[in-house]
DNA sequence: GATGAATGAGGATTCATTCAT
DNA sequence: AATGAATGAATCCTCATTCAT
């Protein structure tokens, strides 16, 4: 039973923004270009905090608009609907970090604790002190339910890093800076405590802060396999 | 940051368990309490699973109803609405974990490998093969909406496996079996690969399966210095 | 961008209503069953009403539960959506007719002229009278927009009818009954007239009703050419 | 049967037209009151299109405002709301059929059957060739709510054709043109195939196109009474 | 006048929870 | 105790209408 000619309310063409071509674009369309990108930042934003704070399921369509400050309607104008302002909130936020990454995947010759000082900082700097980290623990907690976003995280971040780790570990190991070839087998080593202080922020940071620093460096030094005691 | 509690539809006063005491019991009622708590028992099992593949919100208690093989109602015989279901079967799961913990920490003077040794293969057996994968995955999900859970799982289970191995590294640091206090200091180095594989195993594993077992090793190998190459 | 693992509100397979065998159906069951039938009986007739007032678009399932006495959440324990509700509506009311048009074709010696003395005769009593005037008039105006509602009027009521018309016309011609084949060659001549009784209602019957019988019968007459002038 | 308002979203106080005076119109006036009434006439052909495609409540302001080439807002200089939008659309479609009618008024002495042929001529012409055909088919199915519309075609339209044909036809019935009076008493017989055609060819037209100019033939015999077989 | 971004009331649909049987 | 039909608050999304540019 199923052929609605009626105009059905669930449509998603999405047929290219279409920037009709009119008129030549004046500083009046360039104003009101920028403010439009302006408010879907805003939106994005809001969305963020929103999705992150309470789930993509559990988050309100009507409290993301209150946090960008528009009304319930407008989000529509800017997104298809819940879905893809999710999708893009999440695929949207990590590109400033790419270029982090870029800048990391540049050095070949990169020893490798420099390596992972660079990537622990990066983390520390753009992660975990900012709106990002919120990002992250949502690609944890519904990453699972969207495919989509996995394999985009994949395909863009771990899958960009690992072998970059994977690389100077391997030759590393073979200088002998590294007395395993663990991290060269098992890159994510590296990225193992960067997830694990995420989720302890999230779940008990509040009773239980732990030294985010601290953990790093003891972190890394059993990492690269150096020997020492700690001095406060 | 705020703690959310999770968006209920119903502001709702829960008010007390309320055992309703009933006649006094004879061996009818045990078995009666029986069938009960075998009732009991398949709803929660049900929901884990549900609740774990959609998370809390998206779980829907007609899906746990029909998985427990029951009617929907009867879920509030037994639970006094969803968010007590989920907490209960967050916190009923773990039980059986504990004891092995018990276990653990009644051996003050187990070498700090054995150590290592027995929790990951705890964690592999009792954990990464069955449902409770699941559990934990639920846990680092939607319990930082759950502070209850969060406060829980402290008191339960981390707070107790940290000191255990904070206090097991410090004395294997002592006598240089370690060479860093590193482990003494951060004992959630141990628990970092673990949430690390729940979250992998959850992310990428469909498509970039992990070698657990090696990862595990690599890991624990890191972790008390033993310096060795890969014999596959 | 359209992988959404994340359970969606839209859905629609209804997997056969699943009578769970369970224990025998007792006067309990049959009574439910009853009350049931009734129940959805009470919500088609509210949205027969509700439909042939406003039209299926602005047609509000608030109001049909209203006219029901019943909740809005109960019409979906009934019917998958609005659009489900709105064919069944159609294509249910019909059936009744249905049997009188099965008497009708049983006779294949009936005079035409008969013939459409009960053709009109049963479009007077069961159409005309009932709420199916209502019915009708929707099919006119929102059929265009449901080409299941269309093919299936045309399978079931216009395809039987009209072949019906045209032999017992085609005989009736041959025999000299019939000054001209017009009505076998064009049987729709029969219907004409009792759509155009139902569309003067809907616009024009308050201010300037047209009176039916008579207008039945004079079409009736010079549809089989019968001279006469009337006589009150 | 109460005589349903169209649902309209906001209760609204339609507070007159209000035609703005403005500045005294000079040459530079005309022109742009020439365009102003084009632009008004291509938002009436497209609001046609739109409306009798999906119905008054389905059709959408949007896809009228993109038909017709302008921006959404533009609509509402030159007309209220939807629902004037739709009234003077109907309305105003008509004027120029009015004026075939008023030829046919003009001729006091014309045969019936002459005038027969000329009606259905314009009608095949002038509304089954054309858009106005739509406009039939939108009358016939959003007619009945709103009745300021049924008001206007009876006193434009049906009021003064059906006088018309009485007419015609009591004189035909007194010289014995016509075997019958039966068209004097129900001019409407002359009407019902018309409507016939528009609503058959709404509904079934794709899947059992029909013999128009045959079917009007037919029809036309048979109301004058001729008797005749088909001769292709 | 024209635009089209913004608004927000309104409607279909879902689902936790209740309660008569 | 168990059921599952019924409820209705809550949520996403639409679209007529407004208004700053």
């Amino acid at each position: 039973m199923r052929t609605p000619a009626p105009r059905s309310r669930k449509t998603k063409e999405k047929p290219a923004p279409a920037r009709s071509p009119g008129r030549p674009a004046a500083a009046t369309d360039r104003r009101r270009k920028a403010g439009s990108a302006a408010r879907r930042h805003a939106i994005l934003d809001a969305a963020l905090l929103e999705f992150s704070e309470f789930g993509y399921q559990a988050a309100r369509l009507d409290k993301i608009a209150e946090r960008a400050g528009i009304a319930k309607g407008t989000i529509y104008l800017y997104f298809t609907d819940k879905e893809t302002l999710f999708e893009e909130v999440i695929l949207g936020a990590i590109s400033p970090v790419l270029q982090h990454l870029d800048a990391l995947s540049g050095k070949p010759d990169l020893p490798i604790d420099q390596m992972l000082d660079m990537l622990f900082a990066v983390f520390e700097r753009e992660v975990l002190g900012t709106s990002r980290k919120l990002l992250l623990r949502l690609v944890i907690a519904d990453g699972p339910r969207f495919p989509r976003i996995a394999e985009f995280y994949y395909r863009n971040v771990v899958g960009r890093v690992l072998p970059l780790i994977s690389g100077l570990a391997e030759r590393a190991a073979a200088r002998r800076k590294l007395h395993s070839d663990a991290l060269a087998r098992f890159p994510q080593l590296a990225a193992a405590p960067l997830l694990f202080i995420v989720i302890w922020d999230a779940l008990f940071a509040r009773t239980h802060p732990l030294d985010v620093p601290g953990f790093l460096d003891a972190y890394r030094d059993m990492l690269i396999g150096k020997t020492r005691s700690h001095r406060p």
